[in-house]
DNA sequence: AAGATATCCAACAGGCTGTTGACTTTTTAA
DNA sequence: TTAAAAAGTCAACAGCCTGTTGGATATCTT
């Protein structure tokens, strides 16, 4: 993506940052994380972080946007075969395939955000082939039944990240999905308006 | 609750350091808001503030408390009318009786945990009932799909609050219920394990 | 081996935090 | 009405973290 990274001093120092940084955000929230305390535990110096990161945010900016891309990638590579479960199949494999990254930046003190974001994924998509499966459901309706189905996502996977991927990523994406078309299906919901 | 507070001068503090923080909150969220910011928005010594509030959360929490209780007597006032929509119209009533407040704290630089421990008031009824009206989805199945309808809630409730609550309460109370009992009673999950 | 690059180190100003002790104002109750 | 109690003000403090800087040192690349 960038330049390659030759020096093995600069790719040292980020790895042990990464290292340190994640180790701390498995403890405690981003929030109570300070530069210095990343800098001790990777026995780096602090004038070395600024080097690289403006702060602690954009470190983990950093992390969360490599995970981005390579999660891109698998969708893009996956774009031919169309079918409802595709995108969340592939969100989840690659959250599992991930796992202890996705533990972290995911898990108990993650980055709720993001984990959005990668639902987001799904959005355009989802929300066009509900209006044209459900066509009685008005338009105002759909968007806020799109934000509970894209909240519950995000908590079931927390849990399911929590509980430590016991289930299998299929699993997970089919409940999401049967649970969802099964809801769409028999809702019945405001009347008049 | 506590003491009758009679004097004036601690009432007229605490209100306005209620009052400046959550204004502040308003505009950003809890993390970037210091005691130093909400003294001098509200001309209060920030010592005072400190013979009231251990730090900004421990305030949010008196305030969210407050809050708390008087959405748990909603809830056991109606206690005896027992049908599903019941609790879920308490909380979306009673957020919308309140609704200056809850846009702040529940809204979008609010507090999702707190909204979440609304949310789980519903929880034992909600997990109870389900399981007698659909046997044949197992125990670990519904504890996932609970967590997805759950923090579907916050989402949506969340939603609601930033558009401005335009529908009624009960409207979205109604989506909840209707979509929740469609997805549970068309749910066709994992079949085997 | 030599130049480029990365890291280290120490020091700095700036900001917020909690706490303290002395002083002033307001309230309460004798 | 007045004196004690309680609340608030004020200034100062040590402590901690933040970014930044300039120069010394170490490491890498070619």
């Amino acid at each position: 993506m960038e330049q390659k990274k030759t020096d093995r001093r600069v790719k040292y120092t980020k790895m042990v940052i990464r290292e340190s940084f994640l180790s701390l955000l498995t403890d405690k929230p981003i929030t109570q994380i300070t530069v210095k305390e990343i800098c001790q535990k990777s026995d780096i110096n602090r004038a070395t972080f600024y080097s690289h990161y403006e702060d602690v945010y954009d470190l983990l900016d950093q992390i969360e946007n490599e995970f981005y891309d390579s999660l891109m990638e698998t969708i893009n590579a996956n774009k031919s075969t169309l079918n409802s479960v595709a995108v969340p199949n592939d969100i989840l494999q690659t959250i599992y395939k991930y796992g202890d990254l996705c533990t972290v930046i995911l898990g108990k003190h993650g980055d709720k955000a993001f984990l959005r974001k990668l639902i987001n994924l799904g959005y355009i998509d989802a929300l066009s082939s509900w209006r044209s499966l459900f066509p009685n459901i008005s338009h105002d309706e759909l968007c806020l039944i799109y934000e509970l189905i894209a909240n519950g996502c995000i908590g079931l996977i927390q849990i399911w990240i929590e509980k430590g991927m016991t289930e299998h990523p299929e699993e997970i994406a089919e409940i999401i999905v049967s649970f969802t078309i099964a809801g769409l299906r028999g809702y019945n919901g405001l009347h008049d308006k």
